[in-house]
RNA sequence: GGAGGGAUGGCCGAGUGGACGAAGGCGGCGGUCUUGAAAACCGCUGUGGGGCAACCCACCGGGGGUUCGAAUCCCUCUCCCUCCGCCA
């Protein structure tokens, strides 16, 4: 959500930043109706206040003449009030369903550009593994060594859906704790919460009201799966005021994540990148104004230390005005390189969201005692999403018989297993 | 799922329809006293909105209603607690 007050001041830098986004949203109709709220507000609290002032006057009113005459008089304004609140009210749920839809505007830093076609390379590291043999997708590795099941994910559930087997399985149990630790070094507090949350809480995250139809529901309560540990994280502090002292405060948790995409069906339908249902390791920050941006790029480090030691060939991008989603103002990606299938893969994007979302939790803070409370910035960046990294483990540990070595991080959770053969049995 | 009880300011805890934005206590901040500290005493101590100065409006879990006037009465929803049932 924007600020309404920012808006209202310099509704041409509004616009400005919203149409880099490609984006014409209504913001004069948006001034129009906060005009037209404001010269009722101060038309009906007149009101009101003669109101409050007459009826306390009246409960001292000896003469009953003047007393009912009074309060006939105020019954008639009663009627005018409730008749200008109600136009309040229609004319605040106007505002409000234009404001939730209108998205963040993008950081002054961010370049321009339509789409992800302009994305921006930050830099790219490492090195394309050499192979003296041609290397296979992870969709015929995996089934042939049997630690990956596509046949019996449809059966159970349907198409998008596949079973991790054995070491398979292990290795992605492996990745989550690794990574879990590993950003507990890097200062951040482990978080674990629930995967199905209220409609206000996914509201504040940004993906309601405008991608519900991403999102799978509960069928009679208001109760909606996560697609993405972001949702409860940015729903922790809601309707808190946390003193400015305790920021920035990190938070790493991991959840599985759902979601519909009835948009994207028919894209990467090929292996497991893309599923109604993954896990991710994901790192959040809520910051002040002031460190926002500075954080970030510590986020992104902090995830790409995940590649480096994963000794991953990566590349990170920032992305343009064009391809930021809805609560984003500034957004970096990271890519690994996955040789079998021979394409980029998206393992991590991390955000900051500035006042964005605060302002749609009401997330606040105050910098020292005594002073107004302020919205905080909030941050969220994946590190990392699984499937993709298990494509890229797979994908560039196979050797030339079909087994895979485990990453040398990993191995402390892998009981023993340092190459994956062929499961049998399975 | 069934029965009952509750929800008040940072916390605890009062509150007969008009004197309550709300007693009292705790905590916090400032001051007096003191060489310093403690104690004692005095004062201040919520959020949002409109004007953006004085001031005004709203908020006592959420929403709706009764009334000239609601923390206080009515309806409804949510959440919490206790007991029973069921379960991991």
């Amino acid at each position: 959500m924007l600020d309404m007050e920012w808006i209202r001041n310099k509704p041409d830098e509004v616009k400005a930043g919203l149409s880099r986004r490609g984006i014409e949203a209504p913001i004069d109709r948006l001034l129009a109706l906060d005009a037209e709220r404001r010269k009722l507000l101060t038309e009906v609290e007149n009101l009101k206040a003669e109101r409050n002032q007459t009826s306390k006057a009246i409960g001292k009113m000896k003469q009953a003449e003047e007393r009912e005459q009074k309060i006939e008089a105020m019954r008639q304004l009663g009627e005018r009030i409730d008749g200008i609140d109600a136009q309040v009210r229609d004319i605040e749920q106007a505002l409000n369903d234009l404001a939730v839809e209108i998205p963040n505007l993008p950081d002054p830093s961010v370049p321009d550009g339509p789409d992800e076609s302009a994305n921006v390379l930050v830099r790219t590291v490492g090195e394309p593994k050499q192979f003296d043999f041609e290397p296979q997708p992870h969709w015929d590795l995996g089934p042939a060594l049997g630690i990956l099941d596509f046949e019996r994910g449809v059966r159970i559930t349907g198409s998008r859906f596949y079973v991790l087997k054995g070491a398979g399985a292990r290795l992605q149990r492996a990745l989550i704790s690794w990574m879990l630790d590993l950003h507990i070094r890097q200062g951040y507090m482990e978080m674990y919460t629930p995967f199905i949350v209220r409609g206000q809480t996914v509201f504040a995250a940004g993906q309601l009201p405008k991608f519900r139809e991403n999102l799978y529901k509960d069928h009679e309560e208001d109760l909606w799966m996560v697609p993405t540990a972001e949702v409860p994280l940015t729903g922790l502090h809601m309707d808190e005021i946390l003193d400015g002292e305790t920021l920035p405060r990190r938070y790493a948790a991991y959840t599985p994540c759902f979601r519909r995409e009835k948009m994207s069906a028919g894209r990467d339908v090929r292996g497991i990148k893309r599923g109604h249902q993954f896990d991710k390791v994901e790192m959040y920050t809520y910051s002040t104004p002031e460190d926002s941006s500075q954080l970030l790029e510590q986020m992104l480090e902090h995830a790409e230390e995940i590649c480096r030691q994963l000794g991953f060939n990566y590349r990170v991008l920032e992305l343009c005005a064009g391809d930021l989603s809805f609560s984003a103002r500034k957004t970096y990606d990271i890519e690994v390189w996955a040789p079998g299938c021979e394409e980029w893969l998206e393992v991590s994007s991390l955000s900051n969201c500035g006042d964005f979302q605060a302002r749609r939790a009401n997330a606040r803070y105050r910098p020292e005692k005594g002073a107004r409370p302020r919205h905080m910035h909030t941050l969220n960046g994946s590190g990392l999403a699984l499937p993709r990294t298990m494509i890229a483990v797979l994908e560039n540990y196979q050797q030339p018989d079909g087994s895979v070595i485990v990453p040398e991080v990993l191995h402390p959770w892998m009981g023993g297993i340092e190459v994956i053969q062929p499961e049998e049995q399975v």
